[in-house]
RNA sequence: GGGGAAUUAGCUCAGUUGGCUAGAGCGUUUGGCUGGCAGCCAAGAGGUCAUCGGUUCGAGCCCGAUAUUCUCCA
């Protein structure tokens, strides 16, 4: 069964069995502090299991692609030294929000495997939850009861807590698990040790391939556990791991999954797969990055240096650097396993052939930048090796220093180090990563206490900003959350006129007032779908009711600039084309910043046309129309288009201003008309990756004042020049004749002092060999510079002082003939030290030339005389 | 969010305890030589040493702030 057919057949077994077919979520995630990729496909219900939403549909299914790049699961270093972890991989799953539990989980998994997927039963064990004294939790005899009417006693085993009960985090839902593993070693194996023993022992062929989660506590803060009103089912499968057995591979690299990469590199390197465990490890590494980084970027998530962005350069960095040790490679490679992906996954996954050519730029720029990267932490590494020695070990300080500021692979420092000769301290090394991240850890610890009650009540607040800015709202719940130092609360409402930030508009501030309280609402934000309205103080006693006000002159300003940033959007796909695409938006009471996809810089006219266009529509002063619950079907067939990377629910909003011109779904908020905005300016464009730019623009009085400082700027040049008909051609005379004048002036001065040179020439006394000149001068350091080195070029011998003074400041300049220097062991440097004291000052240089500066001009003529003084 | 670093000619980079008239290679312009392929020789142009402030007699170099970029950690 290929692996299309074996994705396709779990969906319709569950979609039979009355469960909603859900997408698969996008894999980066936004509005969650505390997760920042899709890492189980419980992800997107997350709101679901906490009670914060209802939902939708009580049954669901679907594949969800998913990444783990740390924690207990995985570690990014471990990926492609086995042969069935990876970065990226699909969550086939199936969920029961408090409809069915343990029974119909059990039953329908052990169907699915055994009778339509055939995987014989013999190979297959299930493990159970074995209980926990620590939190007082009985052995989960109930699924062992339903699991024993399909599978013999000693094929179910009793697992711990570690292996078989589930934890969302620190705190939430959590709740017992029972895992299947199949063991798929060969007959011989079997026979030698039974596959019981090796279940959770992390064995490559007894491997967990679904785990059901029953989910029927919630654990506070306080690490106590309380039963749930309703319970869920929550289950995941691996994908690459259900085509390994079915496939009857011993490898998910030997899957059709996976092959075709390996093939692709086979092809570019000319090496062979299964031959070398390098080579082969490498082309793992790189078959499995490739998956996450393209689809990260598909979802609009681009290598950058922190954040999400930052593991994604990170995964990639690692594929290269394993493809330049073990494959050879010099130029970017990454890029070109792109397409196979596509032809892969492209019909499930349909944002990777719409996005391919970006993908593959980002990806190709990205690796062109560290393989430069990779070539001055060489040249660095070298420099070092030189001033090493017969030592035998690189220090670990440089080893770290490598890799914290240049970013070099540290596995590398020690491979370049072998082939020297010579090891690296790694102890030293781990110990600059330790201060490290103790220090980084300390600056990040968030201290989150629970939610206190204040009121029942959905958290699914009602969003009332669309109509009005002031309302009545009762407080439902609120926390204290302290992060270095500094305390905040967060208060959920029942309903609230305040825009929590997302798509790209910024939260509202604002006030909540009631008899006696006044209190500022610094920031509204979201976590998942929840509102929350951060404050920096709480009252002691809440009223039931408060009023509540969104601070008004910012939330106009903002939707000035949210709804231009829509007329933007069309105005750049009918002056550049279709293929622009939105890849991030920005939007204040300030400005507004749009990064879209397109692969050139963006000429005056090009700017000028967009400007524009956009102007044009304001002065149209188009009404605003909002669909506030429309099908999705529905407004993509009205021409909305939707974003990947964007989850949306079944149903959606959607603005228009003028359908024709722009539609999109959108949830934030907007200018009634579209005359309200004003005047719209763009004042910056340039690009923030590969295909990918970035325009500022601004809005109303703001855009008013740049354009008229411009213009004051233009006036005010045209003033001094005179108001000439052309200004751009009056400062090009202008500068011209500078020019001239500049180049005049320079050789006048190069007459005057060849005038002067004759002058001091006429001043050379010899003595003791030596053409010996002491002079006092009105002139700055600068001139007398010039005048001794010419003096230098014309006369041998020479031994000059030059004493001189410019407003004031009194200095010295010596120069000394190198031939004197080495015959008479004279030092400029020295003797100015000396001379410079008569004139309170210092100074120093070589031994042939040398200037001081000091404080006191009427030191002169002593120094000067004082210079004669070292004619020996 | 927290550390480390970088910013010098169009490009890639040197620049040593502060004492340079700030250099090199490539590119570029001009001239000469040369039958070729990134040819050779010579001369020249090209710099606000990121910005602002400070220390100093003197700052590309030391200190502080800002900006941009790189990099590691979270």
């Amino acid at each position: 069964m290929n692996s299309i057919r074996i994705r396709q057949t779990f969906l319709n077994f569950f979609e039979s069995r009355q469960h909603f077919i859900d997408k698969s979520a996008p894999m980066v995630v936004k509005n969650d502090p505390t997760l920042m990729f899709t890492n189980a496909g419980m992800n997107q219900f997350k709101d679901i299991f906490l009670d914060n939403l209802p939902a939708k549909n009580l049954r669901v299914a679907n594949s969800q692609k998913c990444l783990r790049v740390s924690g207990k699961h995985n570690d990014l270093d471990e990926v492609g030294h086995d042969t069935y972890h990876h970065t990226m991989f699909e969550m086939l799953g199936n969920w029961s929000f408090g409809d069915y539990f343990k029974k119909e989980a059990i039953q329908w998994a052990w169907e699915l495997l055994t009778e339509v997927y055939g995987i014989d039963k013999e190979s297959l064990y299930v493990t159970v939850f074995g209980g926990d004294k620590l939190d007082n939790l009985e052995p989960d005899e109930e699924a062992r009861e339903f699991w024993k009417q399909y599978v013999p006693e000693e094929r179910i085993l009793y697992g711990s807590k570690k292996d078989n009960f589930w934890e969302m985090g620190e705190t939430g839902p959590c709740g017992p698990c029972s895992e299947i593993h199949v063991d798929i070693r060969d007959a011989e194996e079997k026979l030698k040790t039974p596959g019981r023993d090796l279940v959770n022992m992390d064995h490559p062929l007894v491997i967990e391939i679904w785990n059901l989660v029953f989910i029927q506590f919630n654990r506070l803060s306080d690490q106590s556990l309380h039963p749930l009103k309703a319970k869920h089912v929550d289950t995941g499968m691996g994908f690459e791991r259900l085509c390994m057995v079915l496939q009857g591979k011993q490898s998910n690299y030997d899957t059709d999954v996976f092959q075709p990469y390996i093939k692709r590199l086979c092809e570019l390197t000319g090496k062979t797969y299964g031959k070398d465990t390098d080579t082969d490890i490498a082309m793992r590494v790189i078959s499995d990055h490739v998956r996450a980084v393209a689809f990260a970027i598909a979802d609009g998530e681009l290598p950058s240096n922190n954040k999400a962005g930052y593991v994604i350069r990170r995964i990639l960095r690692r594929a290269v650097r394993y493809g330049y040790t073990f494959l050879n490679f010099r130029e970017p490679f990454v890029f070109e396993l792109v397409p196979v992906m596509v032809s892969g996954m492209g019909d499930y996954f349909p944002e990777l052939p719409a996005q391919k050519d970006l993908i593959m730029r980002v990806i190709n720029e990205e690796e062109a930048t560290f393989l430069k990267t990779l070539s001055t932490g060489i040249q660095k590494f070298e420099s070092y090796i030189t001033t090493l020695g017969d030592k035998k070990t690189v220090d670990g300080k440089f080893a770290f220093e490598l890799f914290d500021t240049y970013g070099f692979p540290v596995d590398l420092t020690q491979l370049m180090a072998r082939e020297k000769g010579k090891d690296v301290d790694m102890k030293g090394f781990e110990e600059g990563m330790k201060v490290q991240k103790e220090r980084s850890r300390a600056a990040a610890t968030v201290d989150t206490q629970d939610w206190i009650e204040l009121s029942k009540g959905s958290s699914d607040t009602v969003f009332l900003g669309y109509e009005t800015l002031v309302a009545e709202v009762k407080p439902l719940k609120y926390r204290k959350v302290t992060s270095k130092g500094k305390t905040m609360y967060q208060l959920v409402l029942d309903k609230t006129p305040f825009y929590a930030e997302s798509g790209g508009q910024i939260g509202d501030r604002g006030i909540l007032e009631a008899e006696g309280i006044k209190l500022h609402i610094l920031d509204t934000q979201k976590e998942n779908n929840l509102s929350i309205h951060v404050l920096d103080k709480v009252p002691e006693k809440w009223p039931a009711v408060l009023t509540a006000k969104v601070d008004e002159q910012k939330r106009r300003l903002t939707e000035n600039n949210h709804s231009a940033t829509h007329l933007l959007h069309s105005a750049l796909r009918k002056v550049l084309g279709d293929h622009v695409q939105q890849k991030g938006s920005l939007v204040d009471e300030k400005r507004l910043r749009f990064d879209f996809s397109h692969f050139a810089k963006l000429t005056r006219e090009e700017i000028r046309k967009i400007e524009e266009l956009v102007n044009q529509r304001i002065r149209d002063n188009i009404q605003q129309k909002e669909h506030r619950e429309m099908s999705m079907e529905e407004a993509v067939e009205m021409g909305a288009i939707a974003l990947f990377g964007e989850k949306y629910g079944d149903k959606v909003r959607v603005i228009s201003f003028d359908q024709e011109y722009s539609t999109e779904l959108c949830g934030g908020t907007h200018v009634h008309a579209t005359g309200q905005i004003g005047l719209f300016r763009i004042v910056s464009e340039g690009a923030i990756a590969a295909g990918i730019r970035r325009i500022e623009a601004i809005t109303g009085k703001l855009a008013e004042e740049y354009i008229n400082e411009k213009a004051d700027t233009l006036d005010h040049a045209r003033e001094l020049l005179k108001n000439p008909k052309d200004v751009i051609k009056g400062i090009e005379q202008l500068l011209q004749e500078n020019d001239k004048l500049r180049k005049q002036i320079q050789q006048l001065q190069k007459a005057q002092a060849g005038n002067m040179i004759e002058d001091l020439k006429q001043g050379i006394r010899n003595v003791n060999g030596m053409n010996f000149l002491a002079m006092k001068l009105e002139a700055d350091t600068q001139t007398a510079k010039d005048l001794a080195f010419e003096m230098k070029k014309q006369v041998s011998d020479l031994f000059l002082v030059l004493g001189h003074h410019a407003e004031g400041k009194p200095g010295i300049t010596i120069m000394i003939s190198e031939n004197l220097v080495q015959k008479k062991q004279l030092h400029a440097g020295n003797i100015i030290r000396e001379l410079a004291r008569e004139i309170q000052g210092g100074g120093g240089g070589q031994p042939h030339f040398a200037t001081a500066g000091g404080k006191n001009p009427d030191g002169l003529d002593k120094a000067l005389a004082r210079a004669e003084g070292y004619l020996k």
